[in-house]
DNA sequence: CGTGTTATTGATAGATCTCAAAGATGGTGG
DNA sequence: CCACCATCTTTGAGATCTATCAATAACACG
């Protein structure tokens, strides 16, 4: 957690790749560091968009919640990714809440600053533009899931993406390396807890996955992948 | 149908905001034209993307398909808007295809050229990572509605959304511009026809719209929003 | 006027939510 | 160190929304 800030915490960010050193450095100067401690939240919905960041280290959580209280979970965030985009790519306010749901350290850039760094770098700007561009796409994907698939096949496809992005390998399987709980995996597949957890129950009696508080063991991926594909 | 290719064409299209005249000559300079007729199609899912596009007149329909063939309506997409935007985004292949619902005209630009007019006008770039971002929060309004939402406030959403991008004021309300059928409806809303026709013959009892074939008026557009919000 | 597309409507079945209750789990304070 | 408590999870039963199946009707076009 005590991680230096050099150029090499910035290495694998998408949004800066392809940038000369001297330019790294450029925009680790006006970069500002900041810690989150699990629970904590880096900004909330509504709020005036003033940064945008870069996790280093732990796990975020985006959602967004409905006029009438249910929550959506947008995506999580783990090392390296960018969140509060909304800075960059021109919107006013933040459109979810992120929480840390592990202690973490992000690092993360002004606004007006956000536009400077773009004017000097235009790299930037064209780095930014293909992420939002994925996750444009991956998003439409999400979209095209809750219009044509079961819950199953949601939640299926849903653990797929998280072994992929944050798992484990452990024992006997891949964990999702940081708690998840069963309301998670519903306000990510727009179904309910109580259906989650009956669907984890049956993949636990199969020996697909293996469950847990807070905690999911995928163990025949390619069992999950064949329900998520429907094969 | 015969418009003229001037700098006029440009002026109302987001990407190309605030750019000088000189610019706008250059992009006009490299742009091409092409006609669509009505059933035609831009572009397939899955082809590789080599330009991206700029809808002059008329109105066009992207969708998926899933590998079960069931169609998902990404967006209609009308004047001045973009789309192929992943030729713009870095993405490899379209992920949807365009079909023209009318005759249209669009303009359009090999995806080397946007890369070198983006080199030469940064603007560009900056201007497509805010449509992009735009996209990517309606996107996500979407996953909201549709993980949060019963279908008959998706469908009222679905119309309060056509009637404000292409609502054309009538004697007894607001028409959908264009020939729009409750196929359509159902895969932007994520149901079928048979409920969406269902929804909307239930509303034209209720005065709120009034149907025909292809075919949709909203009379109240009050009421609708009332559903949509659930007020 | 025939034909293909689009729309309407009824009946039924099934997936999933809601309501309800009890059981686990792990952290915390006394 | 242990009991307690908040949170998370499991599971059953019933209600409900919506898809599916099926048939007919309306419409537009050539």
């Amino acid at each position: 957690m005590a991680r230096q800030l050099d150029r090499s915490i910035l290495q694998g960010v998408d949004i800066f790749r392809d940038l000369d050193d001297a330019a790294l450095d450029d925009v680790l100067l006006s970069a500002q560091r900041r810690r989150i401690a699990a629970g904590e939240t880096v900004f909330r919905q509504g709020d005036t968009a003033r940064a945008f960041y870069v996790l280093v280290e732990g796990r975020l959580k985006v959602a967004q919640v409905t006029p009438e209280g249910q929550q959506v979970v947008v995506r999580f965030i783990g090392p390296n990714e960018m969140f509060g985009c909304v800075a960059v790519s021109g919107g006013t306010v933040y459109p979810g809440t992120a929480t840390a749901v592990v202690d973490s350290l992000a690092i993360g850039w002004h606004r007006d600053m956000t536009e400077r760094l773009m004017d000097r770098h235009p790299r930037i700007a064209r780095n930014a533009l293909g992420t939002v561009g994925d996750r444009l796409q991956e998003t439409q994907a999400r979209v095209r899931e809750l219009s044509t698939e079961r819950v199953e096949r949601r939640i299926a496809h849903a653990l797929v993406r998280l072994g992929a992005q944050a798992g484990k390998p452990v024992q006997n399987g891949v964990e999702i390396e940081f708690p998840i709980t069963r309301q998670d995996i519903a306000e990510m597949t727009g179904t309910t807890l109580h259906t989650v957890s009956r669907t984890l129950s049956d993949w636990e009696g199969r020996q697909i996955v293996q469950g847990g508080r807070q905690r999911i063991v995928i163990r025949d991926a390619a069992a999950l992948l064949k329900i998520a594909e429907e094969l």
